[in-house]
DNA sequence: TTGTAAGCGTTATCAC
DNA sequence: GTGATAACGCTTACAA
């Protein structure tokens, strides 16, 4: 491998002169510009990066981490996080964990030993304090879908839950459905709090009645949704004409459950989801649709600012939502 | 941030036994080192990895391109790369491209100026020919579904496509189906090849004549799944009783095709595809099982062996798949 | 078992 | 505009 030292031997200039055009300095003449791009192409010269990043001491690349990333849905997010990447020249370090442990392991290697510029973190469960013990102080770090709605400490990128429930309730007021089931996550998620809170905000901008309404409860899963509304439907007279699944599997599960016992969608029952998934698309559900690409590549934006200005205070990003209306509440 | 040198002053000792037990030499006194793994926690050591790149010539890390990463099929094969980096304690960089420009770049950010030891690429449509003009000769490379069973330069993961395919049309025969309709994808590509050889291998295994079915061409796509089966269905006379289509999207076309045609399935068609994505799961189609996670797991062992002992004939390795029987063809 | 010292290939600060 | 030269933080013969 040709090296910066060969390319001065053949132009016989210096280091530096060198150095300057390869990283595109105006003070250098055009013609020796010019000269010294001919001999690194003759001699097909690749800078060091290593040698680059311990005399720059910056490493142009970004590190990622992410919880295992099983579905479609993170891989969104990681090709937005590419895009803005690879648009500044950079480069992507990343990194799965699956368990806690695993993740304070890959938050060290990836921020500690200069190997990265900036971090962008998704979804994890760590609280402020726990990422600050484990990473230097000033270190760029940028949280995706943090468990609160920001962050004193990093800057925070996250999804419009509220209006994207609000729509989705509108729309069933619309399509004059009365008695409305929500399907909430887990009671202390973030995502489902903020979803609750948009539909009720609904109710009232609407002048109904929020305690109407029948709050269901499970795990964000297809089981978990499949369960709850089966419990609900082998109860005494449920009544019900639609039904708002705070994501996609549980909604998908709602729509397995409710075609088991005989209701047909959307004629009895009108069914939205959260989240718009490959399979939501497919089998034409409404749902709220979370544009994760553009969360990512907002993301990774903040992150490649931060490294290079990383003066001003943590920011929030809120992405938006919208309501994409198909089959499951009568759209053709 | 505290430096090796650091580590020397606070014990007294030089960076060559310092740098001993970083890297785990056993040429260390068992007090020596543990009077070094104490300084280096107090004083929160941790080895600036340029610094190890430049001098050890080695950096850890495995470079991965892929094509777009919109769907979880990918995403499955990222996640069996990581764990095989992850468990050698390597680190994993990404990078995906959306056109054959973009590849040739990527290929040389990620091979040139020492950033990566070895190199991952998936499903890229370059003849090794192309792929060695853009790298260094002898840098460590493994292919994921090359286009031929196997690279004269290169070692090669793949999947075994004939056996998937066999399986598929015997499940049918067992079926007794008998007017089988087989549902390729471009006839020049390589996968596709390789299944309708299974097929055929299936056929005269079992004693039939393969001359008796329809063959069926189009693009891999849902909808041109569906289009090819709409534009048979509305032939004369389309006579049928099974379909098996070379890969998963191209099923459901044909599903979707079908039951807008009033064929019930599995009773009047019994329906096959090809990948095991996660709406074939979801939907119950039964379908060849292609086990991604283990392919990019296969692939990432074999570049990190490579990278460490890089004198052996490039070798070929195909994952096993399996028929998963489901719905589509009557399985409860 | 430990220490000395020469790189590794850049960047950047001064001079000129 | 260009050139010396000192870092950058580590690995690794070679000596001791």
């Amino acid at each position: 491998m040709a090296t910066l030292y060969d390319v001065c031997k053949k132009t016989g200039l210096s280091t530096a002169t060198v150095s300057r055009v390869i990283n595109g300095s105006d003070k250098v003449r055009e013609t020796t510009r010019q000269r010294v791009q001919r001999a690194m192409k003759e001699l097909n010269y690749r800078p060091n990066q290593a040698a680059r990043m311990l005399a720059g001491k910056k490493t142009d690349t970004i590190g990622v981490i992410f919880p295992e990333i099983n579905n479609g849905f993170y891989a969104q997010v990681l090709r937005g996080i590419d895009d803005a990447t690879r648009e500044s020249g950079l480069h992507l370090l990343t990194s799965f964990y699956h368990s806690p442990n695993e993740l304070k392991g890959a938050l060290q290697r990836l921020a500690a030993g200069g190997r990265t510029d900036a971090l962008v973190l998704m979804n994890i469960g760590l609280s402020d304090q726990q990422i600050q013990s484990q990473i230097d102080d000033d270190f760029p770090i940028v949280l995706i879908g943090h468990s609160a709605e920001t962050s004193t400490a990093f800057d925070v990128v996250g999804i419009d839950n509220a209006k994207g429930a609000y729509h989705a309730v509108r729309h069933l007021f619309e399509l004059n459905r009365e008695n409305l089931i929500l399907l909430t996550g887990p009671a202390d998620n973030f995502d489902s709090t903020q979803r609750l809170e948009g539909a009720r905000m609904a109710f009232s901008d609407a002048g109904k009645d929020f305690s109407t309404v029948t709050l269901l409860e499970d795990d964000f899963t297809y089981e978990g949704g499949k369960r709850a509304m089966e419990t609900f439907l082998s109860g005494k007279k449920p009544l019900l004409d639609a039904v708002f699944a705070f994501n996609d599997p549980m909604a998908l599960g709602v729509l397995d459950a409710l075609q088991e016992a005989g209701y047909s969608v959307p004629e009895d029952v009108a069914v939205i989801g959260f989240d718009d998934n490959e399979i939501a698309r497919h089998i034409g559900m409404t749902t709220v649709h979370v544009p994760m690409r553009d969360v990512g590549y907002e993301a990774a934006t903040l992150a490649i600012r931060r490294k290079d200005e990383n003066t001003r205070h943590p920011s929030t990003i809120t992405i938006a939502t919208s309501l994409v209306k198909r089959r499951t509440t009568g759209e053709t």
